[in-house]
DNA sequence: AGTTGACAACATAGCCCTATATTGTCTAAG
DNA sequence: CTTAGACAATATAGGGCTATGTTGTCAACT
């Protein structure tokens, strides 16, 4: 019998996780006000009770489907940084378009709403997740020759993970579409590491 | 009598430029629909009939205000870009911090009204001053050493302008203070200008 | 375990009406 | 040429009130 009980764990982990993201879409879709528990259940193909089951109230379920959200974006960023066969330039770009680019398009009128509900019901998670984006950043910085030109230029990993961070936000914010993003996050960050191919076409290159 | 007459046209366009710095600041600090002309007017240290008299309603004054403020910005960022003595990191800094730095600290909730009135009433013209403030940063870019880079990055100056706006937005956007914009942005102007550091160094410099 | 249907409590959207503020215009006066 | 004062037309803020939607909880059902 205790073959079953991770199995069956999982499960409830499962069902969450896909409660979870549908609630997620659900408030990108209509914000915090606007969408309904019922809306939110019906994405997930459960009835309305069956939330309140797993979630205290709407707010639980909002803050809950937040961190979610915010640490899959992390996940997937993180992910994008560890590949380490792809170029610097790349992995930024890419980590850049899985923390800020996957709502850039489809963002509407309520997306007021969606930000001031997500700080005052999950300001800490934000300020938390945001953090960790940053210092992943940072970190591949770091790990990278890059870090060698942070030193000359007098400024460390976690000023260029910042500052990349603030132009993902501008690019969000004024992209229309996430082409537009991606571009505009291309080029930051292929002047962000354009010292790392200056240092290999001089010899100094050294992993 | 013709000797007279140019200095009347200049002083009515000094009483028209006081007045629109006046609405400038009350648009700024109340928004569109919140600012009254009665407020203006006492900004202004004109009567409110004075107002309708050089402007034709309210909209009329918040689009000419709203011109003024992009046109002396962007004058302001003009002038920042041409100071040669300068390096370029530093003119790309002022620039961005005479183009989108001066309102950072001071947006309260009214901002998404003001957004709003400016892009309905005047929309073209913002759109307008926005790429030329771009092209004007390209155009320093372009007589810049850097411009050699951005040939071997596969990069044209105005990307790099755009990217640069878009960091601009970005740090408008999180910064809680002026200096925190100024921080950011001077770490983004750096990193857009390592290249030239690094031809520099390898005396390739050439002007 | 989850679903269904029902329920009170509460929040929201809409409408109407009122009071107040503001706009845009006019005339008289300095 | 500008101001002060007054004015109708209009916009806005607020209260009350209703209709509707939503939340959170319950018991009965499968």
């Amino acid at each position: 019998m205790n073959i079953t009980q991770p199995a069956e764990v999982e499960q409830v982990d499962m069902r969450q996780l896909a409660v979870l993201d549908a609630a997620v879409s659900v408030f990108a879709r209509y914000g915090f006000r606007k969408a309904s528990m019922d809306e939110v259940a019906r994405a997930a193909g459960v009835s309305r009770q069956g939330l309140y089951l797993q979630f205290a109230n709407k707010e639980e379920l909002f803050r809950k489907a937040l961190e979610h959200s915010l640490s899959s974006q992390l996940a997937a960023a993180d992910a994008a940084l560890s590949r380490q066969e792809d170029s610097l330039e790349r992995r930024l770009v890419a980590a850049c378009d899985a923390w800020s680019g996957r709502f850039v398009g489809s963002l509407n009128a309520d997306a007021a709403d969606l930000m001031c509900a997500s700080t005052s019901l999950a300001g800490a998670a934000l300020a938390h997740y945001e953090a960790r984006f940053e210092a992943a950043v940072a970190q591949a910085i770091t790990e990278s020759p890059l870090r060698l030109f942070c030193a000359t230029a007098g400024l460390c990993p976690a000023d260029l993970a910042s500052a990349l961070h603030a132009t993902a936000r501008g690019l969000k914010q004024s992209s229309a579409s996430r082409e537009e993003f991606l571009k505009g996050m291309t080029v930051a960050a292929r002047m962000f590491c354009a010292p790392l191919n200056q240092l290999r076409s001089r010899g100094t290159f050294d992993g």
